[in-house]
DNA sequence: CCATTATGTAATCATCGATTACATTTCGGA
DNA sequence: TCCGAAATGTAATCGATGATTACATAATGG
């Protein structure tokens, strides 16, 4: 995908260029991709993201950027769009391994493997999440990535109510409310919320565990699992 | 504390000023709280908060709301702790609307009451539960307010447990279960995640009731309410 | 081989948070 | 009552940032 780093770096200096002692390539090999992986990985640093830094550690001048990405929000966006991919390969993983005949129990996994990829990349859910780095609906492929998880998830219910497992018929309601707790809960881990409430760091994700479940079990038909 | 706003503005134009034609008194009344106030209605319009934007408000100099904040977090904390007092307010009227023997329904007005506040205030809410704008544990006030909040749910759920309401004796996972719920919730409105979910404007507020029931009818020992 | 296009650089601008030196006002004690 | 210290606001300035522009260089294809 990306060839990058000095390819033919043997151009005899063609001009007597700058001062600088070694002449790199003019072009860099593929900038874009180099551009977002910085902005990534100052993401996983915690750091603010500033065009600037990224184009800093890609060795290359302040204005570069601008010349792939129209301005700062389409590079956040490409971000985001980085990490909703990584994010929706672990989901995927995680359902794979629960029993295709089971929805309460794909939906558990599912639950499982959200919050999972949520707490050991923080700084990328956050890109994700919060719409506050770029509008969320300019990037198609975001909007249809969620979309497909919202379906997945509905009809993960839908099933359940075909087999008589839920309690309650209003699946609409039951679907917001999961969402909402296991969104809650990765943005109570990434808004520094658990140390106030008494979950030590190394806790939480079995905490996560338990409050899915506790989930489950509400919404389950009561003496399916005594 | 603060004697505040403009005591004795008579003083008789002492000395010619400057040539602005109206000499306002060289000392604002009370800065500190006008600059406050003009964050939160920052905040409120949805604009990003900035210590210059905010003393342009004030009709002041860009330095002069640092001889009141050391820097730009002191003042968003200030806001933060103004926006968490109105928060408090809010929650304790709701909760005095619920009959205090029955500890689930206050549970149940303690919700409601918070999304509610999080639902018409959702930039002040933003502001309070995100620590991106500072650091949380700098503001002691903040601190403290919030663990009486927890203390306060704690506390409606082992009454419940002693009343024998609970399905669940881990009070713990049911007490982070429902405020990642909640939380989740507010998020999700501010987020801007509701239209994805097909949630209307309009139904917001029924759905938030709608989810905090689903929550309590699962926690709650089945056939109480038939 | 050369011209068109893609890509990076340099210089520049406005805004922002922050600091400093200085001006003005207020207030309490001699 | 006066005066000096403390409080409070202004003006000027700094470095960082997002963004734009004019220009330089490389890659590509007819």
């Amino acid at each position: 995908m990306l060839e990058c780093a000095m390819p033919a770096r043997q151009t005899p200096r063609p001009r007597a260029r700058r001062q600088t002692p070694e002449a790199r390539p003019y072009h860099h090999g593929d900038l874009r991709r180099v551009l977002i992986d910085a902005a990534l990985q100052l993401a996983a640093e915690g750091a603010e993201v500033s065009v600037r830094e990224a184009a800093r550690r890609a060795a290359v001048s302040p204005g570069a950027p601008f010349r792939h990405f129209p301005n700062r929000d389409a590079l956040m966006a490409a971000v985001a769009e980085e990490a909703q991919r990584r994010f929706r390969t672990e989901i995927e993983a995680g359902l794979g391994q629960a029993p295709v005949a089971d929805p309460l129990a794909r939906f558990r996994a599912f639950g499982l493997a959200y919050l999972r990829w949520a707490m050991r990349n923080p700084a990328h859910f956050e890109i994700i999440s919060t719409g506050r780095y770029f509008a969320h609906g300019s990037s198609a492929e975001l909007t249809r990535d969620n979309a497909e998880l919202v379906a997945l998830t509905e009809r993960m219910l839908a099933e359940a109510a075909e087999q008589g497992l839920l309690r309650s018929a209003d699946l609409k309601r039951i679907q917001i409310a999961g969402r909402a707790l296991v969104y809650g809960f990765a943005r109570m881990n990434l808004d520094g919320h658990f140390p106030r409430w008494g979950v030590q760091e190394d806790e939480v994700e079995r905490m996560a565990e338990g409050v899915i479940d506790l989930f489950i079990a509400g919404i389950e038909k009561p003496g399916r699992t005594p």
